[in-house]
DNA sequence: CGCTCTCTTGAACAGAATCAAGAACGGTGG
DNA sequence: CCACCGTTCTTGATTCTGTTCAAGAGAGCG
């Protein structure tokens, strides 16, 4: 087959794994992402883990849940949602990935995905083969305490789902959500009271265990009580701690 | 392969601690635990990992919330429960930790415990300082697989409880909560379908994101209809296949 | 421009929560 | 050994939150 377009673009992307730009010690998102915390000379070591960057365009998924397991992936830019496919037929939203953020540690304990993994927008990963990270942890002990912290965070981040899932009213999850995002987008240099959602409300149910409606009707309230401003997936937050508190209603004070 | 663990008299543990008990090479948990999957060699080398056995009576707490992260605990005998308490005095069980299972994980990520783990029954753990292990696993290749296929588990795990939380009715809920129960109760060589339930109602409804009565009347259900016997603490599996189904309804066939 | 996907909103319904009362159990002390 | 107490469990009646069903409005894409 031919290529006949679209030149520009796929030199960029060889442009940049075989330059500099692949490297984490020049990545704006080291801070976010596995270099996190990690010394300077550490990180020079680990520059050479990240072998390749992979594009996955929106819809398009970055690893399904069945195959081996291989790499994990940082996202360099765009977005993922994580989902399970129970034997049954369910299928649940369990999380969604920003930049810097690390994806694939389901894989690592039977050596298959049992997550799928799909861009909400088109997105660009950096590929971390496993066996090199397991190797190169070996001897440097800021990488290994690292991704030790990364998969422990994972495992606290989960729980703070389970409570939401598991005891909080569907204004509180929709609220705990918005705030969630918020943070997560200010930590980006984004702005932390405007942003665009890049799911869709049946997305955003299936991740808080209610109906696409119940979401969409949880946001008009929160929309008519002036606690945000919401016009399909443009997100203004007007009031952030009446959002907070509505997220946590007990929290004494603010 | 069927590996067949002989639990059922795990001996007395003072004896164990003073003398070569303590070690896990001769520790009948091995399959389940840490040295699980790691050859011979190795695990001997992870001997001296474990320094201290802690004894833990019913209701006492093996970690709060807050202190400080020094030691994972790998469950010796009895039974512990996982809290996680909000800033709004939310409370919330988020897991259950049988023998051979590993507690502390939560801690790694920030240096402090964000869990609370109390005894469901009078207990014991081996407590594994993390600094050592990080040191050994650097060392042993076949440790540090081992820490992160287990680390890896329980974030799949805890995404297979976001699923019940969020999508399940109560009866599929409850249903698989027996079920995961029974398998777990199998691997140690216990019956599969006859056990004691360690914890109340209200712990199992605040694991599963119900009210204590309605774990108590799906229970009832069960009962009716002819599934289980349920006694109070005591559960008799009386169609495994059945409550299988009710587990996950869908799943064709059984 | 038309089509589809997504979002909003309303009305009726259902499942679990809440409130309430009594029964069964387990531990304690007489 | 038995009576007593507090805790845990069961069961019923009622309430309420979120779901389901339905219809229409917007937005985005080819």
């Amino acid at each position: 087959m031919q290529v006949t377009i679209d030149v520009t673009r796929h030199t960029d992307a060889s442009c940049a794994s075989r330059d500099l730009a692949v490297r984490c010690t020049n990545c704006n998102l080291r801070e976010l992402c596995l270099p996190q915390g990690m010394a300077q000379d550490e990180v020079q070591k680990i520059n050479g883990l990240v072998t390749t960057r992979r594009r996955v365009k929106k819809g398009e998924s970055l690893q399904h849940a069945g195959e081996p397991f291989k790499s994990l992936y940082a996202v360099r830019s765009g977005s993922f949602k994580t989902c399970i496919a129970t034997e049954d037929g369910r299928d649940q939203v369990t999380g969604f990935k920003m930049s810097g953020e690390i994806i694939g540690l389901d894989g690592i304990g039977t050596n298959s995905h049992i997550i799928d993994v799909i861009a909400l927008e088109d997105s660009e990963v950096c590929a971390i083969p496993f066996s090199r990270l397991e190797e190169v942890s070996r001897e440097i002990a800021g990488l290994q305490k690292q991704f030790h912290r990364i998969m422990s965070r994972e495992i606290v981040g989960e729980q703070g789902v389970m409570v939401l899932l598991g005891s909080m009213r569907a204004e509180e999850r929709v609220a705990t959500f918005l705030v969630n995002l918020s943070r997560r987008f200010r930590a980006r240099g984004y702005s932390a009271t405007e942003f665009h959602l890049r799911m869709t409300r049946e997305e955003i149910g299936s991740y808080l265990g209610l109906k696409l409606e119940t979401v969409s009707r949880v946001m008009s309230r929160f929309h008519d009580v002036g606690l945000i401003k919401i016009n399909q997936k443009h997100v203004l937050i007007l009031n952030p701690e009446g959002l907070q508190e509505a997220a946590s209603p007990s929290t004494a004070g603010h």
